[in-house]
RNA sequence: GCUCGAAUGGUGGAAUGGUAGACACGAAGGACUUAAAAUCCUUUGGUCAUUGCGACCGUGCGGGUUCAAGUCCCGCUUCGAGCACCA
């Protein structure tokens, strides 16, 4: 029997699904583990080779986790809702369900030919009712709470309004929109749809007016990480600032706990670094500064309370509330110039110029440490969404503030001993204060932290502020004016918006004639006939946003078919959370984010065990594309080799990198690619045509794609999934380079040698080797430790070295033979397979195994090699008893003939022995 | 600008502070073959030496700690990632 991959792979996969043998049960009697891939968006493209890479990764610790005993729970499933489905509707009116279905089942059968062992009874899509009820669900229980600050977790909201009822505003502890003041006469008194107003400023999803992201090409407006520089991160498309009335969930309430959850996390530093950033941290003061002529104050936060000595003046953002409560008369129509101009800016262009542009309002505010009155002014480096969206200026030690002031010659006062502010601000946080005294109070000779610490008391005492800690972390817009979502269980009653009932989940998502908004500017849903409860009351038009259906997808895999809940406690007691995540950093500020807020929350509200969704985090790398060029000799139809391109004038031209064979062109291949190229004339080198290269993003455009597909079809699925694991280490992005499979290769077919040659079979009961138990021992126990770091590249070439060792040796006792198979099982599990059942003769499959452990003994060295060096410098090597004891390696070594030329005329001074490593004289 | 990470042959990449370059690709030479493919064997960091041995230099750059540094410490350079008028 030859190796065979296509009849060997096909076999094994039609048997696993026929037995079922990748499913998996809630059982108590053994150890969870839940093994998870961040699950595809189902595009139009498929799958390239870089996407299985993480699932090979996860397939292989599932198989490994199952032979170690534990029941292993590892789904699949598509995140299928979308913008591309969308588009692609608008574009020929094809419903994006179906477009979604088809891409779907593409999917499955690209990821079926590469043998992965996912439970598929278990798939979940986002966009099937079944799941969503659970996505709408949990959007309601968000409405219905709060997030109470004292007990650090959400609570329903009918204890808010309880506490209203009682004593008004007065003395509640929740997570606001803005801070309200109101008693609980007028909460009573408040009409129906006031106290709907009200209550939102509390809930945990609220409709809030609020700055957005707005981007006019895609139609809809975009939560912060989908936008990067300015720019939509689907299509790059220009984004702007708009106040609208929207769907949010006030993830920043949870800010803290995300930052703290990050610390128990088993994910890469750079992660929770991403992360942390993301979350923005910054712990200072907030100040009231009174304004002259006024009962308002104008609120601020800085992190650097030291330096209110050198507050010059004051900038306001020009989106600020109290832009139009301190613009004085006279200074009105500067005002009023200055915002139109910025309004015309997108918010990229407010980017991209860096100009000083400002405009003074005529107000002045009192610096409440020296009592001088300062000059308060709009500018737009001040941000509207950042603290109170008003700073105080310190212009010697803050490079903006100290722009400001020079482009507007206001005064700069420094503050630092020292410090040169001729040229530039200086902004470093160490030396001594000086300038820094009023009548009561002085931080002169302090050290700036010391200076920050006594101004926070200082300021607290009096009552000018307080000590704070602001995030950069802001709420998440829930609301896309687009069809390909998921509806939201809303409807409005006389302007004022309703919930539906929880038992008319799921609400599904209703047909139109286009996808397109409406010609009254209405979201697409807009056009849905009869898209009104049975009172007759309509329907919300918006759709939730991609990160909804994905933020808690993990725990329905669970307990994927309950109609009663999300996960029912005994699955979620039982499977928890996830052990191992592999997914892209792509994520790290989006999905990662959402899900840990989704499940805090429900943590909060007692429907999962785990504040954790996910313990331990890898990031697979992300495979780039090799493209492959041909140089066109200018104005013909000639090519010329790499080797002597520089002889010639040339064009490069990107060429299908599968008509090229570790970069050598396949002439016909080439010339059958494009009408164009049918007559081409080639100038070879040593009879070949060898391709440049180039490493790119993988696309189509770039003629770079390799599809799984055509790898599995000629080398097969084993191949592919050695080949992935041994091209580096998963975290590292590489590109991918179809050179070197034919190695890989070569191990599978020698590996089948042990076993077969022709159609007989070698294996056999007869005695081990020595050296053939060393080698597969030392396998063993390389590959055992090399599955838990994830070093996988390792582990293949430990594979190569282990069967290398036993085809010299001519082994082929069962002894041998029969662990090897079972720890290839993760890696290559249809080879594997095969020869468990056939040549090992076993009937039951290789998954129920146990894994092999190694035994010391057999790694025993009966000799040791000790490298003998003086100061370090190695010389020469000794051979020993593996038993010798330290002090006889010592004498030995001194005394071999050759040390007599580094010891002469020296003397020895100590002597390391590393056991079977070194030998090393010290001598001086 | 702030934060984090990386840098090793022609290439992808190995090395708990202990003989740097595992394993693989590529390349060169050889065996088998009419020939090619496939397969197998040998060589392959550099320089010099070489029908014997060898010798010296080598992990981005400059210092340091150590008997011993790719690995630890300090200071740079370059590349990558995240955040960024965030006060």
């Amino acid at each position: 029997m030859e190796y065979n991959h296509k009849d060997i792979e096909s076999r094994w996969q039609n048997y696993w699904r026929d037995n079922k043998v990748y499913k998996t049960a809630l059982d108590t009697t053994r150890p969870k583990f839940y093994v998870l891939d961040m699950f595809p968006y189902p595009s139009g493209a498929g799958l390239h080779v870089g996407h299985p890479l993480g699932y090979i990764a996860s397939d292989i610790y599932s198989r490994y986790k199952r032979l170690r005993g534990f029941n292993v729970l590892h789904p699949m499933g598509y995140d299928a809702y979308g913008l591309p489905a969308e588009q692609y509707a608008i574009q020929t009116g094809q419903h994006p369900e179906k477009t979604t279905t088809d891409n779907i089942a593409r999917y499955r059968q690209q990821l079926d030919r590469i043998g992965f062992c996912y439970d598929w009874d278990r798939e979940v899509r986002t966009c099937d009712p079944k799941f969503y009820k659970w996505t709408q669900w949990a959007f309601m229980k968000m409405v219905e709470s709060y997030y109470d600050t004292e007990l650090d977790k959400a609570q329903p909201i009918s204890k808010l309004v309880e506490h209203f009822e009682k004593e008004g505003s007065k003395g509640i502890h929740a997570a606001c929109s803005e801070e309200l003041d109101f008693t609980a006469d007028e909460w009573k008194a408040m009409s129906e749809k006031e106290k709907s107003d009200t209550l939102m400023n509390y809930r945990i999803a609220y409709l809030g007016n609020t700055m957005v992201n707005w981007c006019p090409q895609l139609g809809t407006v975009l939560a912060n990480d989908e936008v990067s520089e300015g720019l939509s991160i689907r299509g790059g498309y220009p984004v702007e600032q708009k106040l609208m009335y929207q769907w949010c969930l006030r993830v920043s309430a949870y800010a803290q706990r995300l930052l703290d959850g990050l610390n128990d996390l088993d994910w890469t530093d750079s992660l929770k670094e991403t992360q942390r950033n993301w979350i923005g941290r910054s712990e200072g003061a907030e100040m009231r500064f009174p304004i002259v002529g006024s009962d308002i104050e104008l609120e601020i936060f800085t992190t650097r309370a030291d330096t209110v000595f050198g507050v010059t003046f004051m900038v306001m953002a020009p989106e600020s509330e109290y832009v139009d409560k301190v613009t004085t008369p006279e200074q009105r129509k500067a005002v009023d110039e200055y915002l139109e101009s910025i309004k015309h800016k997108t918010e990229r262009e407010r980017m991209i110029d860096k100009k000083v542009s400002g405009v003074f309002t005529g107000s002045y505010a009192v610096n409440p440490l020296t009592g001088k009155e300062i000059p308060i002014w709009i500018s737009d480096y001040v941000l509207a969404g950042y603290g109170t969206g008003a700073i105080m200026a310190v212009p010697a030690h803050d490079s903006r503030d100290y722009a400001f002031a020079r482009h507007f010659d206001l005064p700069i006062v420094p503050l630092i001993e020292g410090c040169d502010v001729s040229e530039e601000s200086f902004e470093a946080k160490s030396g001594k204060m000086i300038n820094s005294a009023s009548a009561d109070f002085s931080l002169n000779g302090l050290e700036v932290p010391e200076a920050i610490a006594a101004t926070k008391k200082y300021i607290a005492e009096k009552g000018i502020g307080k000590v704070k800690v602001n995030y950069r972390l802001r709420d998440a817009i829930f609301s896309r004016q687009r069809y390909w979502g998921e509806p939201f269980p809303v409807y409005y009653k006389d302007g004022i918006p309703h919930l539906m009932d929880e038992s008319s989940l799921p609400l599904l998502l209703p047909e139109v004639d286009k996808y397109l908004p409406t010609e009254t500017g209405e979201p697409p849903l807009g056009r849905a006939k009869n898209w009104v409860t049975p009172e007759g009351y309509p329907i919300e038009l918006n759709t939730m946003p991609g990160f909804a259906g994905s933020s808690a997808y993990y725990l329905r895999y669970m307990d994927p078919d309950n109609n009663e809940a999300l996960v029912s406690k005994e699955a979620d007691e039982y499977w928890r959370n996830v052990d191992l995540y592999i997914g892209g950093t792509e994520h790290a500020t989006g999905h990662l984010i959402y899900s840990r807020f989704w499940n805090k929350f429900l943590y909060d509200l007692g429907y999962v065990v785990e504040p954790e969704p996910f313990k331990k985090l890898i990031n697979q790398g992300m495979i780039q594309g090799r493209t492959n060029f041909v140089y066109r000799i200018k104005d013909t139809n000639t090519f010329v080799s790499l080797g002597l391109k520089d002889q010639y004038d040339t064009t490069p031209i990107r060429v299908d990198v599968n008509r090229v064979s570790n970069d050598v062109l396949d002439l016909d291949a080439f010339r059958a690619w494009r009408p164009e190229f049918k007559d081409a004339e080639f100038i070879l080198e040593d009879g070949k045509y060898v391709c440049g290269w180039a490493v790119e993003k993988m696309s189509k455009s770039m003629f770079n794609v390799v599809n799984p597909d055509d790898i599995v079809e000629r080398y097969g699925a084993d191949t592919l999934r050695l080949y992935e694991m041994f091209l580096g280490p998963i975290e590292q992005s590489k590109p991918w380079d179809t050179n070197g499979i034919d190695g890989v290769n070569r191990f599978i077919k020698k590996l089948w040698g042990l076993y077969y040659k022709g159609d007989q079979c070698f294996v056999d009961d007869s005695k081990p080797s020595a050296e053939a138990l060393k080698a597969v021992h030392k396998l063993i126990k390389k590959v055992t430790g090399d599955i838990e770091t994830f070093s996988y590249n390792t582990s293949v070439a430990a594979f190569m070295i282990c069967v290398n060792e036993l085809s010299s040796l001519k082994c082929h006792s069962r002894e041998v033979l029969e662990p090897l198979v079972i720890v290839l099982a993760p890696f290559a599990p249809h080879v594997a397979e095969e020869l468990w059942h056939t040549a090992l003769g076993h009937d039951t499959t290789v998954n129920d195994a146990k894994w092999p452990e190694w035994n010391e003994e057999y790694l025993k060295e009966n000799t040791a090699n000790y490298a003998v060096s003086f100061n370090g410098k190695a010389r020469f090597t000794i051979q020993v008893p593996a038993d010798m004891p330290k002090d006889e390696v010592e004498k030995l070594a001194l005394s071999h003939e050759s040390s007599a030329k580094w010891l002469e005329g020296k003397s020895v001074k100590k002597i390391i022995v590393v056991p079977n490593k070194i030998v090393n004289i010290v001598v001086g």
